[in-house]
DNA sequence: GTTAGATTAGCGCGGGGCCT
DNA sequence: AGGCCCCGCGCTAATCTAAC
């Protein structure tokens, strides 16, 4: 028979639409006794306004309200995930102060939730949440799920954001020189471009040449752009 | 605050070497 | 042959700095 990870990891590893392996992620959620399931993902860039996607099957007039309220910016489960991913239980001294937001959510029946986040090699954070309206979450049953919901968390956030970032984020598919790499690593750390070129034994125009191209790879204006994003996106 | 000079960044163009 | 990587030159634009 085969371990509970290993049928996950086959459902999440198809060819699937996010639609369709988001469907899956309901079905794995449901297996855990979660009737609701959220998977948010936040990229890194642009750093002013980092682009944000949700799916969910909350009821529909919860996900619409939680859109027009842009209640992103004040959840308190999201504010945890941008800074921690050990994962978060939904209590009401974490609600405390966003009363309002709670309450709501109650009135549509997410009274009881789960959350974790995890991070991949572009910086990007990605959010699983599993709720429930009805039993509470009891320790014995948080410390019998605990690794199954990890996982799940870790898998859906590696199938999703697969999908997901080369729509979003064409600029984490970029495939940089090993010069490239070399100026953008030098220019973040501070240096100029003569300075770049002295410890590279090339010429300054040189060193602007790969500076340049790695800005077009990665869309950026100019190379303090590109060295942000570079280093952002983890390539340097 | 203004100005002039120095420094740095950016652009367009061309060419050689290597690999498929 | 074509694509990619690497290297170079001359020039202009933008920014910084120090002197007035």
């Amino acid at each position: 028979m085969k371990a509970w990870q290993e049928i996950q990891l086959q459902a999440l590893q198809t060819n699937d639409s996010e639609h369709q392996l988001f469907q899956t992620i309901v079905s794995l959620a449901a297996e855990l006794d979660f009737d609701y399931c959220a998977y948010g993902l936040r990229l890194v860039l642009p750093l002013n306004n980092p682009k944000i996607v949700k799916t969910s099957n909350y009821p529909t007039a919860w996900q619409a309200q939680y859109q027009a309220k842009n209640y992103c910016a004040v959840d308190p489960t999201i504010k945890h995930a941008l800074c921690s991913t050990l994962p978060i239980l939904w209590t009401d001294g974490l609600f405390a102060s966003t009363a309002e937001f709670w309450e709501e959510a109650h009135s549509f029946g997410l009274r009881y939730g789960w959350a974790q986040s995890m991070r991949d090699v572009h910086s990007a954070t990605g959010m699983l949440t599993l709720a429930r309206s009805d039993e509470p979450l009891s320790e014995t049953e948080l410390a019998a799920k605990a690794f199954k919901m990890a996982w799940l968390t870790q898998n859906a956030h590696i199938a999703l954001s697969r999908r997901l970032l080369p729509k979003l984020l064409p600029e984490a598919d970029t495939k940089l020189s090993n010069r490239e790499i070399a100026v953008l690593r030098w220019t973040a750390d501070g240096k100029t471009s003569g300075e770049i070129a002295s410890i590279m034994k090339i010429t300054e125009r040189t060193v602007n040449f790969h500076i340049n191209n790695a800005a077009t790879k990665l869309n950026a204006a100019n190379k303090t752009s590109a060295a942000v994003k570079a280093a952002m996106l983890g390539f340097l």
